[in-house]
RNA sequence: GCCAGCGUAGCUCAGUGGUAGAGCAGCUGUUUCGUAAACAGCUGGUCGUCAGUUCGACUCUGACCGCUGGCUCCA
């Protein structure tokens, strides 16, 4: 047998192994949820039950309580699972039909829906304990088997997510093989907060909201704007090199204007509400769309000239309802990094390829590797004809199928004009929210009347591809503050150096270097406080700057300076060009780890 | 918007039915110091807002606003 096969061989069983170690944690976190309901019942007897299902992580169950539940309530329901657990209860299976279970089930109105809804002749159910639940399984042979497990929280979540439905109780739980693993995860959860953006926002000075002005609007302070501009002047960059045209649009327009669009038929309740202007009313804007489509509207517009791209960093206000903001992550207004192809119908394909793999370039840029892609399809509120709908489909799947990017379909959640590619970054808690976005559509053109005249001298109908690359730069900078810590790359630092003399006689020299590396561009602070140096360094480290120039007698003599990097690692004494051109490379390659 | 919790100085937090404290920050002074916090003094809050109960509320009740975790939503 040669090595490659064996390789091979070893690959394959690894892969079985790991899939079929998820399966078994699915399988445990599954029961779990049917301790925890059992142990629900004991302490209610006379709670309805929902559902409950496995998770990443844990699981989760959904009761209709007598009273509502605290986090105080956690630990009495924690006792009483653990000793089911300890009872070691063997789960059973068995098969009834449908009515026997309908019967056995009188008064869980919730139990008997999902019978209902099952509509199959013979049903499975599981019983552990003093415990039967309608379930298809598996579980595990008997409670012993959860090793490690911990209530986490309670929520209200809407019977079958339908907001019109009545809001159960849901609690939520996590559940490891292991006392260690479990530890291990609670101890990555309580990191992943210290990373939280809003806690670095203040923290680190970079951003502000203010209750008073109004919920969801940014005030971007000095460090975290010269941030956004950075991430600003380099897609700007990018996207003049790709051959986008930047623009500028106004902030409000006439309700006419998403009349024609069909957002405010779609969307009125999420913009802001008109102002009446002369008698007319204006909204601000919640999109950019239908401006870029005037603005290429003002002329005939050629075959040969497509496609046309127009970008802006399109500053749009939406009312987002109350209880959904969260720090820069989901706000009221925010810029979007905005732009909108018009092309033929036969470019499609190229250039959702080529703004594909803009994103990922974008994204690979800034360090992130993990995302999820998302094709969204025809949702059930649409406008246009099936048969575009396909096509524009199509071209999306045929991109990523190309560009072999593994994918997941989300039915029915494309736009209302379009299906899209979405892409998601993940937060610090491993919370997914939606970046990038790819729309094709051809209903806007449809709506607004928006031409090309083709090789064959007639008007043909222009096809619109919506797309942002980054989001929005809140979300964004959100995401990238968690994903570094609030520690950014040199290139994106707010603050690249700090200039630290040790004694007020080295302030001259300090304020020298200080004035020579502003004068190249760094982003340089002297701190020539009368404070120790020790607390310099440590106030320079708290705020994550990558390097400090400590200057004391020594470095005066022989026009140095000793080097300490925000990692800890002192480099010790070098002359003062060394450490510029040092600085120069780094920020220059845009380098995302090394300092 | 819905369910639950929370809201005390700039920040992190303690506290009680009898009109509030700590540490850090800030200010003033002393200190001039070699790789994560020098020392001393001082300033600072109508205890989210508005009502109600009470002789008296920051503390109890209600409404509202905001935040946190979920749910729903996210053009």
């Amino acid at each position: 047998m040669n090595c490659e096969r064996l390789l091979f061989r070893f690959e394959g069983s690894c892969e079985m192994a790991v899939e079929d170690k998820a399966q078994k944690l699915e399988t445990m976190r599954h029961s779990a949820s049917h301790v925890m309901a059992e142990a629900v019942k004991s302490i209610f007897p006379d709670a309805k039950f929902g559902i409950g299902p496995a998770i990443e992580d844990g699981f989760y169950y959904d009761f209709e309580l007598p009273r509502p539940l605290a986090v105080e309530d956690l630990p009495s329901i924690e006792a009483k699972m653990a000793e089911i657990i300890a009872a070691d209860q063997p789960f059973k299976r068995e098969e009834i039909n449908s009515k026997a279970a309908i019967k056995l089930f009188n008064g869980q109105p919730y139990k008997i829906e999902l019978i209902k809804d099952l509509g199959e002749e013979q049903i499975s159910i599981y019983t552990n304990g003093e415990f039967t639940d309608l379930c298809r399984g598996p579980h595990v042979k008997s409670t012993k088997e959860i090793k490690a497990f911990k209530l986490t929280s309670v929520a209200g979540a809407y019977w079958r997510g339908d907001e019109k439905r009545p809001m159960l109780q849901r609690i939520y739980g996590v559940a490891f093989d292991s006392r260690a693993d479990l530890d291990a995860y609670l101890k990555k959860i309580e990191e992943a907060a210290k990373r939280d953006h809003r806690k670095l926002g203040k923290e680190l000075d970079l951003f502000s909201l203010h209750e008073e002005a109004g919920p969801g609007l940014v005030y971007w302070h000095p460090k975290g704007a010269t941030v956004r501009q950075l991430i600003e002047d380099f897609w700007k960059i990018e996207h003049r090199r790709r051959g986008y045209d930047i623009v500028y649009s106004p902030h409000i327009a006439k309700v006419h204007l998403w009349e024609i669009s069909g957002h405010w038929n779609f969307y009125r309740e999420n913009m802001y509400s008109p102002m009446e202007i002369d008698g007319i009313e204006y909204v601000v804007k919640p999109m950019n769309c239908p401006f870029h489509i005037l603005m290429y509207k003002t002329q005939m517009r050629s075959y040969r000239n497509l496609p046309m791209r127009y970008a802006e960093l399109g500053t749009v206000y939406r009312y987002e309802r109350s209880g959904v903001l969260h720090g820069l992550a989901r706000v009221r207004g925010f810029t979007q990094d905005d732009a909108h192809i018009f092309c033929r119908p036969d470019q499609i394909e190229s250039e959702v390829k080529d703004v594909v793999e803009l994103a990922q370039f974008m994204l690979k840029s800034f360090g992130f590797s993990e995302y999820e892609m998302m094709l969204s399809t025809r949702p059930e509120k649409y406008v246009g004809e099936v048969k575009e709908w396909d096509m524009a489909t199509d071209a999306l799947r045929n991109v990523l199928e190309k560009l072999k990017i593994q994918y997941k379909v989300d039915p029915g959640e494309g736009v209302f004009y379009g299906p899209k590619i979405d892409i998601k970054l993940k937060d610090a808690l491993g919370r997914l929210w939606q970046g990038p976005t790819i729309q094709v559509d051809f209903q806007m053109p449809e709506r607004f009347d928006v031409n090309y005249i083709g090789e064959d001298g007639q008007e043909h109908r222009t096809v619109m591809i919506h797309r942002t690359v980054l989001g929005s730069m809140e979300r964004f900078f959100a995401c990238l503050a968690e994903h570094y810590a609030g520690a950014f790359p040199a290139w994106l630092a707010p603050i690249q150096v700090v200039i630290i003399p040790i004694a007020d006689r080295h302030g001259d020299y300090a304020e020298k270097l200080f004035k020579d590396l502003r004068s190249k561009d760094v982003r340089v602070q002297l701190d020539d406080r009368s404070e120790r140096m020790n607390l310099k360094i440590r106030e320079a480290q708290l705020n994550k700057i990558p390097y400090m120039l400590i200057v004391g007698d020594k470095e005066m003599e022989s026009g140095a300076v000793s080097v300490r990097l925000r990692t800890g690692e002192d480099l010790g004494a070098q002359s003062f060009a060394d450490f510029e051109k040092r600085v120069k490379a780094v920020v220059e390659s845009r380098t995302l780890d090394q300092l």
